[in-house]
DNA sequence: CAGCCTCGAGTTCC
DNA sequence: CTCGAGGCTG
């Protein structure tokens, strides 16, 4: 039977279902334990358990009293379960100078076809911990999530439910309410715990942003109960009504609700404000007893924020200003140079072992050959001009608090006899030759499969968690299976036919160092289970240049079946051909990475792996693209004036809801939206016979959409 | 043709 | 997270 996307239940089928998970997993629980002798596979009864457990994360208020998640003697659940956020919990653009805050000032009045003196904003220290979002049904908590990648993350209810400052219960409130903030430790609970911790000979925390997250996460929520984690709230996800009409006024009701919000938001006229209060908080920074790391401005009006909307991850209305990062000088102790799958050479400082903000760091990027030279291909100078050397005093941050970088040289100290870093010709990996395309960053080796470095990265990218996903198969894996002999993974394909090898009498796994019958038997069942697989997420998987998650996706929106899209490659082998045309005139492919498919699957090498992989799986069609919006798929064109909303908003909306905008009228076109003073285009469009709307015909047909 | 925006690719540490 | 580059818009 095939089960229902778990977002997609309704709460009747939700509870039905529940219902039944209990049921079934309850005999297979009191068959195992009692009579030994199991009704349902491992991976059965597992894959259930997830299944139910994901049910729950969705509706946490249908959790049944003998809900399979709760019994004793069940297998303890690997992980959190995941929930998937109704509404996407996004991340903040970055500023880091003042004019990149009155830019985003302008921006924001551009768009709304507005003077930037008449918006205002709100200003509050951005707290370095994790943030969460909290789901009141009715008042009452039921269910908190970590953000985990903005879609998807985990149910950390239990443990939520220990910290003081988050209400169990509310008064007053919406049906629905999810309330997002962020879970933090203070500075003094933070040295008491690491005290703890040493006491009881456990390792300490880095900073206290690692013991807020180490402590929310725990498994065990009696852990969580006793460390002192607190909670600022500071945004809101779905809500059944509205909180009030302002950011400043939301959180108000949010405090009055029994939250604790930051005493440091304050409401500011413009950029000049919203900076002055930067330098404020700046200025109490030290003596703030948590970690904040800058000062997140939002536009202050709600029905602004939503007439704003969201670019691809991020929310037009705020913008986080950051604090400059911790620098800090160290010894470059030497260059090593890593082979990606494309075959980039990616340049590595192998640093002397040194703290930055928080954090041991002895590896940092160096980018690519430009940027140890101190010039990029423009002849643009790079830290002033000032190159590389092995040896050198450098100067490291971690940037966006994550990545650590090199910032600076110090020349004083630079040895006498330091020579001038030598960028590779060859690749260090397989010997080929590593070249460099005209005014491209990166110098590539040639060797393609060959290189082992190359194909070993291939086969992870084949494996990784929005490629192949398989489970049991990662990084550390594809590096002992391709250097194997017998058993070994040298091209996708071999990794489906792993099981019929280990079938025959030469080297079996289990025998295999670190591996035994059960584990090997799961990592054969794993791979069974991707056989059947989405035709976006094969083309990604193949890792071709260029073809990323969206491009996959949205060839395989396009051309729908594989079948299809590979008689759609053989005929765009001739340039000039239809088909090549057809590729070219998908929205969001242009040359580059036409050629990049077309080039993949004309080589007869790289074909010939492909067609073994595809001859392996079950190649399902994509979706077409959704269409459940009046204009989804519909090319439109506004023209003359709008008056009730600028041109950019109009176009953002639109392609919010699936259309596409275009500037001219053609035969294409299958609708206007004629403002005032339109002249040529609507001529046109009258004269092809478009359907023509003005602004308000516009606004209704979009209305609460 | 320049200036956006989005996507791809590469990277570190826990 | 950041940089570079591809693709689209004005």
């Amino acid at each position: 039977m095939a089960e229902k996307d778990v977002n997609m239940l309704s709460l009747e089928e939700a509870a039905a279902e529940l219902a039944l998970l209990a049921q079934v997993l309850g005999a297979a629980n009191l068959a195992y334990h009692q009579d030994d002798a199991p009704e349902i596979s491992d991976s059965e009864y597992d894959r259930l358990k997830r299944r139910n457990a994901a049910i729950e994360a969705q509706y946490p208020s249908l959790k049944r009293a003998d809900s399979p998640s709760e019994q004793v003697g069940a297998a303890p659940a690997e992980g959190f379960s995941k929930v998937i956020h109704a509404q996407r919990m996004l991340s903040l653009g970055n500023a880091f100078e003042d004019s990149e805050v009155e830019e985003f000032a302008q921006r924001v009045a551009k768009f709304l076809g507005v003077q930037d003196a008449g918006l205002s904003f709100t200003a509050e220290p951005k707290i370095d911990g994790l943030s969460l979002s909290l789901r009141y049904e009715n008042g009452i908590l039921v269910q908190a999530a970590t953000r985990g990648d903005g879609e998807t993350g985990e149910n950390v209810t239990a443990n939520a439910r220990m910290i003081d400052s988050i209400p169990q219960q509310l008064q007053a409130v919406p049906e629905l309410l999810e309330v997002r903030g962020e879970v933090y430790m203070s500075h003094a609970d933070f040295e008491n715990l690491n005290s703890e911790q040493a006491e009881k000979g456990a390792k300490p925390f880095a900073n206290p942003r690692n013991a807020a997250a180490g402590s929310l996460r725990q498994l065990d929520a009696n852990i969580t109960k006793t460390r002192p984690l607190e909670f600022f709230a500071y945004a809101w996800g779905a809500v059944s009504e509205p909180l009030a009409e302002t950011q400043m006024g939301a959180i108000e009701r949010l405090g009055a609700l029994g939250f604790v919000t930051n005493p440091l938001t304050k409401l500011c006229a413009g950029a000049e404000e919203m900076i002055a209060q930067y330098r404020v908080i700046e200025a109490k920074r030290a003596t703030l007893p948590y970690d904040i790391d800058g000062v997140v401005y939002k536009v202050n009006a709600l029905d602004l924020q939503e007439r704003l909307g969201f670019r691809a991850t991020t929310p037009r209305w705020a913008i986080a200003h950051k604090f400059p990062a911790e620098l800090v000088w160290t010894r470059l102790e030497a260059i090593d140079i890593q082979v990606g799958r494309t075959g980039a050479l990616s340049p590595v400082a192998r640093l002397t072992p040194v703290t930055v903000g928080g954090v041991v760091v002895s590896n940092a990027t160096l980018h690519n050959e430009d940027y140890i030279l101190g010039r990029d291909n423009k002849g643009e100078e790079i830290r002033g001009g000032k190159d590389i050397r092995i040896g050198d005093w450098v100067q490291v941050y971690r940037a966006g608090d994550v990545i650590p970088k090199v910032a600076d040289v110090d020349l004083s100290k630079r040895d006498e006899s330091a020579a001038p870093y030598v960028f590779p010709t060859v690749c260090p990996e397989c010997g080929s030759a590593a070249v460099r395309e005209e005014g491209d960053a990166v110098r590539r080796c040639t060797g393609g499969l060959i290189c082992p470095a190359q194909a070993v990265e291939k086969l992870k990218h084949f494996v990784s968690r929005k490629a192949f996903d398989i489970d049991g198969l990662g990084a550390k894996q594809i590096e002992m299976f391709y250097a194997d002999e017998v058993l070994s993974i040298r091209e996708p394909a071999d990794i489906f036919t792993l099981a019929k090898r280990d079938a025959g009498e030469l080297g079996k796994l289990k025998n295999r160092e670190g591996w035994g019958s059960r584990s090997a038997e799961k990592l054969f069942e794993a791979i069974e289970s991707k056989r059947e697989i989405g035709f976006g997420r094969l083309l990604f998987a193949l890792g071709i240049r260029h073809i990323g998650e969206q491009v996959a996706k949205l060839v395989a929106a396009h051309y729908v079946s594989w079948g299809r899209f590979r008689e759609a490659m053989d005929a765009a082998q001739g340039e000039r051909s239809e088909a090549w045309q057809e590729l070219l005139n998908i929205d969001g492919i242009g040359e580059v990475v036409a050629r990049a498919l077309v080039t993949a699957f004309g080589q007869t090498h790289e074909r010939e792996g492909i067609e073994r992989l595809v001859s392996e799986l079950i190649v399902v069609d994509a979706a077409q693209a959704a269409s459940d919006s009046p204009v989804a798929g519909k090319t439109l064109v506004f023209t003359g004036t709008l008056e009730k909303m600028t041109r950019a908003e109009a176009k953002a909306r639109a392609e919010a809801l699936g259309a596409k905008v275009s500037g001219s009228v053609s035969a294409k076109t299958d609708l206007l939206i004629a403002g005032p003073g339109a002249g040529s285009k609507a001529k046109k469009a009258a004269d092809l016979g478009i359907e023509t709307i003005d602004e308000d015909g516009w606004i209704s047909l979009v209305a609460g959409l």
